[in-house]
DNA sequence: TGACCCCGGAAGTGCATT
DNA sequence: AATGCACTTCCGGGGTCA
């Protein structure tokens, strides 16, 4: 399951489409990221970072990925992420802490874009999320999707929910429940601003159980995704990212 | 001047996989 | 048991702003 490799295991792919379908060389540093985000390309984005072999490197991609794309179809909208309308702000936190519990979420999934182009606007994939011009999935509806059937779960986040998708779960919130914690700056750049950093910060602390989170221990996390193009800051702006 | 941001290095942690 | 991953924790350093 391409989903599952490592970044190894990408250039492995590379090589061997390299190798298989006779491409001109290819530009491995474009593609340092692991299956998963490789899995939330789609072919314009397999293109821009290999000109004249993306069509190949995409297909050879699609064929490799097992069933779990036909199974996209069980799109349960279980959304018992929406299902509270709490009014204050704290049980809000709790609700939301609770809804996203990584226990109960086995497969964050939904791992919709981020991982952008290195140089080009990393955003076409985070923000249109929503809009889905990825294979398939909506975050919020493969959250509850615990185990799913066949236990298929996304794997490499099984450990509990990542950082970025946390965060793009917040910030695609349908209800926009959490935009005075994070919020879209520029949806079609895919600039977000983080409102309430020390908040925040705390949503992730519950989150992970690390009750001493702050915004500081956040934004290294953050920083860690500017090495493998997840994330970008956007110089200048505070608490903005790309 | 102090409070915040932002940056990355280094070491450590918890969990999953091999 | 070893290894890898995704952070977490700590920190020194630089910059901006009131």
């Amino acid at each position: 399951d391409p989903r599952t490799w490592a970044r190894e295991d990408v250039v492995t792919f590379l090589r061997w489409c390299e190798r298989e379908f006779d491409l001109p060389g290819l530009d491995l540093d474009k593609f340092q990221m692991n299956g998963k985000a490789l899995c939330l390309l789609n072919k314009s984005d397999i293109a821009e970072r290999a000109p004249g072999s993306g069509d190949v490197v995409h297909n050879a991609l699609q064929l490799l990925l097992p069933a779990a794309a036909n199974n996209a179809h069980h799109h349960h909208h279980s959304n018992q992420a929406g299902s509270n309308s709490g009014s204050q702000s704290d049980s809000e936190e709790n609700d939301s802490v609770q809804d996203n519990s990584p226990a109960r979420s086995p497969a964050p999934s939904t791992p919709i874009h981020l991982v952008p182009p290195p140089m080009s606007p990393l955003a076409t994939t985070f923000s249109s999320a929503a809009s889905s011009k990825n294979m398939d999935k909506d975050p919020l509806a493969t959250t509850p999707d615990r185990n799913g059937g066949g236990g298929d779960g996304l794997d490499s986040g099984s450990n509990g929910r990542l950082l970025w998708d946390f965060l793009q779960q917040l910030l695609n919130d349908p209800s926009q429940r959490y935009s005075h914690y994070i919020a879209w700056k520029n949806r079609e750049t895919g600039v977000f601003k983080i409102t309430d950093p020390a908040g925040l910060a705390r949503l992730w602390g519950i989150q992970k159980n690390h009750p001493s989170m702050n915004y500081d221990k956040m934004s290294r996390a953050l920083r860690y995704y500017y090495r493998v193009n997840i994330l970008r800051k956007v110089q200048g702006e505070r608490h903005c990212y790309q």
